[in-house]
DNA sequence: TTGTATGCGTTATCAC
DNA sequence: GTGATAACGCATACAA
C-alpha cells in the first residue's frame, strides 16, 4: 500500500525535483537531505551516499531562491559598469566573473551608460538580490556610495570614497614614468585631455600631472571635459591644435586614438609634429599606427581583486580597505622628441 | 494600547521592509499590499494610494527571491558567451543587457572559455535561477542544446540547431559580397583560415565559400582549425605562406589581425603581396594598418533580438524561431589587386 | 545521527 | 474590494 499509493508529495507539473523528492527516494526526511547536501560530514556516510545517489538520479538542483529566502544569501554579486563596450571594462568583467564563478557565485551585470541616475536605478534594482556590489568607475556621488556601502558589502574600482573599500590604480607612479619620458624627449608644454567631470581617476591623473609638471618646470593645460570615447578625442582636436603644445596626454586610450585619427585627417604627423599618450593599454592601442604610448593598468586583476574582496568579507574576513594596483608605462611609437 | 504596543511583526534586525510592514503602516492586510503593488487597478484607488505612500515611506523593495519562490519566475536572463574579452561578444552583451534592463529583467553572464564542459557547468548552475537562456556561439553539442531548450526558453546566437530558436547572421550574402570583391580584384586562389571546429558559423562560412568559389572558378583551401584569437592568426602564417594563395579570408577579424601582424613581421606587404579579409568588424579592425576589409555582423542587434525573443516567449507569445540578420561588406585597405 | 516543526516574503485561492 | 490562509523549497532550532 504505502509504497504503491505513490509519494504524498511528488513533484507535480514539470517542476524540478526538490529535497522532498530526494528524501522520499532515499528513505529519509527532507531535513536530512538538506544537511547532507549543504554540510557534508555532519551525517552518517551511508545515508549521505544514499542521498547523493538519489539526488543524482533525480538530477536534483538546489533551488537558489528558496535557499536565499531562508538564508538571506543569494550567492550573487553585482557588477555595475559605465559602458560595457568600453574596452577597459571587458577585462574588469572577465576578472570579476572568473573569481565569482570559481567560488560558486554568479555575476550579474548592469550598465549605467555614464549616467548617475541610470546607475542608481540599476543598483536599487539589483540590491535586494545580491550579496555584494562592485561599482566600476562609478558616476554616483560620494554620499550615495557611502549609503549603499552601509546596506551591502560594496567595493569600488577606480574610485575612492572615504570609508569605502576600493581597488585603485597606482596613478602616481604611472604619471611619473610618463612625464619622465616626455621630459627626456624634450617636451616642455603639455596638454591633458581630461575625462568626464565625474571621473575620479581623471581628477587624480590631473592632480599628479599638475604636481609632476610643476616639479619639472613643464607647462600644462587642461582641455576638457571629454567623453571617454573615440569621438571625444576626435572632437577635442581643434582645441588641442589651438593650445600649441608639443605633447598630449589623454585621459584614456580611446580619447588618444580619436585624437590621433583627427590629427591624421588634418595631416598632422605623430609623433613628429606632436606626441600623444594615453592610459589603460586597451586592445587596439598597439594596433593603431603609430602604436600608442600608454600607461597600462591591471584591469583584469582589478576585477579579480574586487570579487575576492567581496567574497572574503562575505565569509567573515576583514580584508584591507584600499588596494593599490601597480601601473606600467608602455612606450611605443606615438611619443617622440619635441 | 493597540497603537502603542508596537507592531506584532515589526522588522527585526536590519532587514529590509516587507509587505507586512507596509500593510501595518497602511492599515491593511498583507495580501492587499501584494495586490496593490503587483496588479494595480484591481484595488480601490484610495487604499492603493495609502499603500504606495507607506511603501515609499519605508522604502520598501519587493524581495525578488520570495516572489520567485512562489511564482517560479525570476525576472532574470542568462547569457553564456565563449570569451568575454572577445570584442565580438561585447556588443552582444550590451544589446542583450539593454533590452533586458529596459523590460525589468536582470542579465547574468557566464563565460565558457571556449570549453563545452565549462559551458555545460555554467548553464547547469544558472538554470534554476533564470527564466531564459541565451547561448552565444555555444560550444555545446546539438543534443545537449536541444535538451536544455526543453527545460527553459532558450535562444542561440550564431548557432543553428534544429528546433531551437536562433538569431543568425546572413552568412550567404556576406560571403557572396566578399568573394565578388576578391574576384573583381583578380584573385583566383584563396585560403580560408577556419575557426574552432565547434564553431557553427565557421562551418557555414566555409560551406558558402566553397560554393561561391566553385561557381566562380576560384581555388580555395582551408587552413585550420585556428583559435579565434590574434595568436591563432599569428600562428597560422607559416601555413598561409606555404599555401601560395593571393588572398586570405579569416574566420574572424581577430585571426585576420594576428595574421597581418605576422606578415608585417615577415616583411610581407598587405595588400600588395597578399590580400586579407575578416568577419565581424570589431573595434580595432579600422585601427590597424592597412585597415581591415571585413564582413560586418550586427552583433548588438543580435543581443537585443535574443533578449526580445526570450521576453516575448515569457509573456506567452510565439515569436519566429529563426531570425536572419543582414551582414554588410566593409571594404578597406587590406584587400587589393592580386 | 536523524526527524519534526517552523519561518523566510511573496502570491494565489478562497471566503467574506 | 478586502482579509485569512496555504503554499513555494529550503534551512535551522529543537526534540528524539
Amino acid at each position: 500500500m504505502t509504497h504503491d499509493a505513490g509519494p504524498e508529495r511528488s513533484r507535480r507539473k514539470s517542476g524540478a525535483a526538490t529535497i522532498y523528492d530526494v528524501a522520499e527516494l532515499a528513505g529519509v526526511s527532507p531535513s536530512t537531505v538538506s544537511r547532507a547536501l549543504s554540510k557534508p560530514g555532519r551525517i552518517s556516510a551511508a545515508t549521505e551516499a544514499r542521498i547523493r545517489a538519489a539526488a543524482e538520479q533525480l538530477s536534483f538542483r538546489i533551488n537558489p531562491m528558496a535557499r536565499a529566502l531562508h538564508t538571506g544569501r543569494t550567492s550573487t554579486l553585482a557588477l555595475v559598469v559605465a559602458d560595457i563596450t568600453n574596452p577597459v571594462v571587458f577585462d574588469i568583467v572577465r576578472g570579476a566573473e572568473q573569481v565569482a564563478t570559481a567560488e560558486g557565485y554568479t555575476l550579474v551585470i548592469a550598465e549605467s551608460q555614464e549616467s548617475g541616475a541610470t546607475e542608481a536605478a540599476a543598483v536599487q534594482r539589483l540590491l535586494p538580490s545580491v550579496d555584494g556590489i562592485i561599482l566600476a568607475t562609478s558616476r554616483l556621488e560620494d554620499d550615495a556610495i557611502r549609503a549603499l556601502a552601509q546596506q551591502k558589502p560594496l567595493v569600488l574600482i577606480n574610485r575612492a570614497v572615504d570609508g569605502v573599500a576600493a581597488i585603485l590604480p597606482d596613478v602616481e607612479t604611472g604619471v611619473a614614468g610618463l612625464l619622465e619620458l616626455l621630459h627626456d624627449l624634450g617636451h616642455r608644454s603639455i596638454a591633458y585631455l581630461s575625462g568626464p567631470t565625474t571621473s575620479w581617476v581623471s581628477a587624480r591623473r590631473w592632480e599628479h600631472l599638475l604636481e609632476q609638471t610643476e616639479r619639472r618646470g613643464m607647462g600644462l593645460v587642461e582641455i576638457g571635459p571629454n567623453a571617454p570615447t573615440i569621438a571625444g578625442g576626435t572632437e577635442a582636436w581643434r582645441r588641442v591644435r589651438a593650445a600649441k603644445v608639443t605633447a598630449v596626454v589623454a585621459f584614456n586610450d580611446l580619447i588618444a586614438i580619436g585624437l590621433m585619427q583627427a590629427m591624421a585627417q588634418a595631416g598632422v604627423t605623430v609623433p613628429d609634429d606632436m606626441s600623444v599618450a594615453g592610459f589603460d593599454d586597451i586592445f587596439g592601442s598597439e594596433l593603431i599606427v603609430p602604436a600608442l604610448t600608454t600607461v597600462r593598468s591591471q584591469l583584469e586583476l582589478a576585477g579579480r581583486r574586487a570579487s575576492s574582496h567581496l567574497l572574503s568579507r562575505l565569509s567573515g574576513e576583514d580584508p584591507t580597505e584600499a588596494e593599490l594596483l601597480s601601473t606600467e608605462l608602455v612606450t611605443r611609437g606615438s611619443t617622440g622628441p619635441a
